[in-house]
RNA sequence: GCGGAUGUGGUGAAAUUGGUAGACACAGCAGACUUAAAAUCUGCUGGCUCGCAAGGGCCGUGCCGGUUCGAUUCCGGCCUUCCGCACCA
């Protein structure tokens, strides 16, 4: 009988056929097993599904395969974070409409995930660009506005030229544009809508010892970073020379104030002149133009002078480009001696230098003639009654003082900064806000949700929203007054879309309300949510804090939404991310009609452990196809007939069998190494291979029916095949997770190394447990060993049992 | 500058309480089968070196040092590459 070859597109089309309907991956809300929510990180629909996609989806479907033939109640929902501004520039080119563009590439996506038998249930779908979900959008907007958490103002802010938007401070990389990596933004002054993030700094930087453990620590720093909260004290200076309120500073190093010799404002701060100054302005458009990074400190004298509150010395103000309006207070005391920056300034300008603080262990007195800043935590000198006081207690004393002597008071600053969500674009969820002359900004009342966006409209790409040319939809009533009014044109960031799209899973068809709380309360937190380390700081702050706010407005219970977090490395492509604008992309699909969906899942899988970066190269892929068909191959093939054997081979196989078993179920259970778990499962076939010859039937039989369900978190068409063709019936990842036996896994010889001086010069073959003495004996009596030892005696032996002996001679 | 990673054969990688470095693959070489090729199967494959061979020796996990009988693993100090933050007061 010769051997089936396999057929990876006939049987991928025939059971993707019977698996066309979705029911096998339908979710039950209510099931007597525990629950398990597994998520990964939904796509925008960009047009395809790379080879990135589908390393991401990879993992989370083993994993889910996997809780389900471990008995859980498995939810692995997925959806479209469907706005955004590349429909609109689509639209531009090919005059689609957004809506249709976003429609057609959904379509196509989901072709290919069904292709690759991902096992979402598909009736938990969420299109974030459905009305029914970016009601409630508006929804959360009205009742973060009802909480003053939401707010608009004038402000400076990021803008693209070439999004024609306004950006949030998150969208800004390194003072370009996220989606225009060389395209410096802009800082513009417009009326903005805000939510108030900054009221949950703390909270969001507290909490995260929930996530600890849970998250990877470089995320948990990333957030940490972001947030910068940083603790310290504003201490308010007089202005001696005018009738002008005093100007309050933020320090952390309120220790060094006795140093201070000058004050420095920030050119847009009201002693610079503001904006109306024209040296201020000028400051302000040069920093404005040479981006965010390091620029040569520039300043000049204020005319102004202010009372150090504690030496009483009267100092000068001036004004810096380097201190920042958008942080602390936008004034900051400058203490050449013991910070840089300061020090740079002040022997630019020739402003005096005083050290305060020595150091604890130096020694050394006031250093004369300083040629750098001291900026280290020392002893405080030359400050009055707090001289000789370390730095912290200085510190915590002086910070006291200020606050009896009503001057100043603790403080801690937030690098952390209110979220702009305004955008002045169409393809986004309407800010539900009707502007009237009388009545100002106006919500929309919650009856009239959802503001629906229009569909006929003009994409222009240029300055202001498209909606603002749609008189039907701007053109409305006062909700309050009943007279003329605008409907507010902008839309929201979308962000704010994928900030609680997790929640709608959980109950998507919900029409009047964003969600049923009792089913949060029985799927969230999420147990494992999986994505790209790229949205450390953006998605992933705010769906912390939007899950904050729910819970404060009371529908949901959860503090945090996702309990275990993993983020997988970026597959590059020739050194550079892969990404539809840089025109590197393999597309998901040309894998696998060249290869296999299989196939391409496994090597995804098998390339790398998965949290690694992996340069995407074919070479390799072979190697998988070769494998899946020799299991192939070998699982379909004539049984041997049942020669008895001694029964060696059968121990044998049993035990790599085991083996393979406790090594897979540990990958799951840890790191997720599945490159190594599918090296285990090319061991075990080769192994096969080798006793092929000598197996009984049974072992034969047993051996293939457990490597097929071990295969299906990884390969669910193959091991779907050689279930049915072992004569079962239904979905094989729905069988339970076979369970392995430590005896039977167990070594019946242990390969025993023997060291001489820490160098491998022998081995001996024994009875797994042999006692240490024994082995100690046996290796001494080795015949290599006694040569080597030339009759010395051994100062000292080392035994590890079932490892090694090394036998230590001088 | 601060914070977080990273570094192992020609390549992807493995080695998690310190105990045989390079599992499993890719590529390469040799062989079997074939009229031939593909496919498949078998063997070899870190470097240097000794030997006709069987079989040895030395070196080797970014660099330098330390602890230890023994270090890819622990400690100290550097370096590389990558990522995040950054005149943040």
């Amino acid at each position: 009988m010769p051997e089936k070859t396999y057929d990876f597109k006939a049987v991928e089309l025939k059971w993707a056929a019977e698996w066309a309907d979705g029911s096998l991956y339908r979710t039950e809300d209510n099931s007597a097993k525990p629950k398990y929510y597994v998520l990964e990180m939904l796509p925008y629909p960009s047009g395809a599904l790379h080879i990135g996609h589908i390393r991401n989806y990879a993992i989370g479907d083993a994993l889910a395969r996997h809780q389900w033939m471990r008995g859980f109640n498995v939810l692995h929902p997925m959806g479209w974070d469907a706005f955004g501004l590349p429909a609109e520039n689509a639209a531009i080119a090919n005059k689609t409409p957004p809506a249709e563009w976003t429609r057609m590439n959904i379509a196509r996506m989901k072709k290919t995930h069904s292709r690759f038998a991902f096992s979402y249930d598909w009736e938990r779908e969420v299109t974030t660009c459905d009305p029914e979900y970016y009601r409630w959008n508006q929804w959360f907007f009205l009742k973060m506005l009802e909480r003053g958490l939401a707010y608009r103002k004038k402000a400076l802010v990021n803008w693209c030229n070439l999004c024609a938007t306004v950006l949030a401070n998150e969208q800004v990389v390194d003072g370009c544009c996220w989606r225009h990596e060389t395209n410096p933004v802009e800082q513009r002054e417009l009326a903005q809508w805000f939510l108030k993030i900054t009221n949950y700094a703390d909270q969001l930087l507290d909490d995260m010892k929930l996530l600890e453990g849970g998250w990877p620590d470089r995320v948990l720093a990333m957030q940490r970073n972001w947030i910068g909260r940083s603790e310290g004290t504003e201490v308010d200076f007089q202005v001696s020379d005018a009738d002008l309120p005093p100007v309050r500073i933020f320090t952390t190093r309120i220790d060094t104030i006795y140093g201070a010799t000058c004050l420095i404002v920030a050119p847009e701060h009201l002693l610079a002149g503001g904006i109306a100054d024209e040296r201020a302005k000028a400051m302000i458009d040069a920093r404005a133009a040479q981006g965010m990074g390091e620029v040569e400190k520039e300043g000049y004298f204020t005319g102004h002078y202010a009372i150090n509150p504690f030496s009483k010395e009267r100092i000068p103000v001036w004004t810096g480009n380097f201190v920042l309006m958008g942080y602390g207070t936008g004034a900051i005391m400058a203490v050449p001696g013991h910070d840089e920056r300061d020090f740079e300034f002040c022997v630019k300008y020739e402003l005096p230098i005083r050290p305060v603080v020595r150091p604890v262990d130096g020694g050394l007195a006031s250093p004369v003639g300083m040629t750098q800043a001291f900026c280290e935590y020392g002893i405080v000198e030359n400050s009055g009654k707090w001289s000789g006081e370390t730095s912290a207690e200085a510190r915590r004393q002086m910070t006291r003082f200020a606050e009896e002597h009503g001057c100043g008071k603790g403080a801690i600053t937030f690098r952390l900064k209110d979220w702009g969500i305004s955008r002045q674009r169409y393809w986004g969820t309407p800010i539900p806000v009707i502007h009237c002359p009388l009545d100002g900004a106006v919500p929309v009342p919650e009856a009239d949700l959802p503001v629906r966006l229009p569909d006929k409209i003009q994409i222009t790409g240029q300055g202001q929203s498209p909606l603002e040319n749609v008189p039907e939809f701007v053109n409305v009533v006062c909700p309050k007054c009943g007279g003329a009014a605008r409907r507010e044109t902008d839309t929201m960031d979308t962000f704010v879309d994928s900030s609680w799209y997790f929640y709608r899973y959980c109950d998507a068809k919900n029409s009047s309300a964003p969600f049923d709380s009792a089913k949060i309360a029985h799927w969230f937190p999420i147990d494992q949510y999986i994505g790209g380390v790229e949205h450390a700081i953006l998605h992933l702050i705010y769906s912390r804090f939007w899950t904050k706010v729910m819970r404060d407005i009371g529908i949901i219970a959860n503090d945090e939404p996702v309990r275990k977090l993993f983020t997988q490395g970026m597959v590059i492509r020739n050194g550079e991310k892969m990404s539809k604008s840089r025109g590197n992309v393999v597309p998901a699909d040309d894998v696998a009609e060249q290869h296999g969906a299989d196939t391409a899942r496994l090597f995804a899988l098998f390339a790398a452990p998965p949290e690694k970066d992996v340069d995407w190269r074919d070479s390799g892929i072979e190697g998988i196809a070769r494998f899946l068909s020799r299991v192939y191959r070998f699982a379909t093939r004539n049984l041997p007939m049942a020669t008895p054997g001694d029964g060696s081979a059968d121990a044998a196989i049993l035990r790599k069998l085991h083996q393979t078993l406790r090594k897979i179920t540990e990958d799951f259970d840890s790191r997720w190494h599945f490159n190594t778990s599918i090296a285990a499962l090319m061991e075990l076939l080769n192994d096969l291979h080798t006793h092929e010859a000598n197996l009984s039937a049974e072992a034969m039989s047993r051996t293939i029916e457990i490597m097929t369900l071990v295969l299906a978190p990884f390969a669910p068409y193959l091991a779907q095949e050689l279930w049915v063709e072992q004569g079962h019936t239904g979905p094989v990842f729905k069988e339970p997770w076979p369970m392995y036996d430590e005896d039977l896994a167990r070594d019946h010889v242990s390969e025993v190394v023997i060291q001489v001086n820490g160098k491998n010069r022998s081995k001996l073959n024994v009875k797994p447990g042999t006692e240490r003495s024994e082995l100690e004996q046996l290796a001494l009596k080795d015949q290599r060993i006694i040569g080597l030892m030339e009759g010395k005696t051994p100062v000292r032996v080392v035994v590890v049992p079932d490892k090694l002996v090394n036998i230590v001679v001088r």
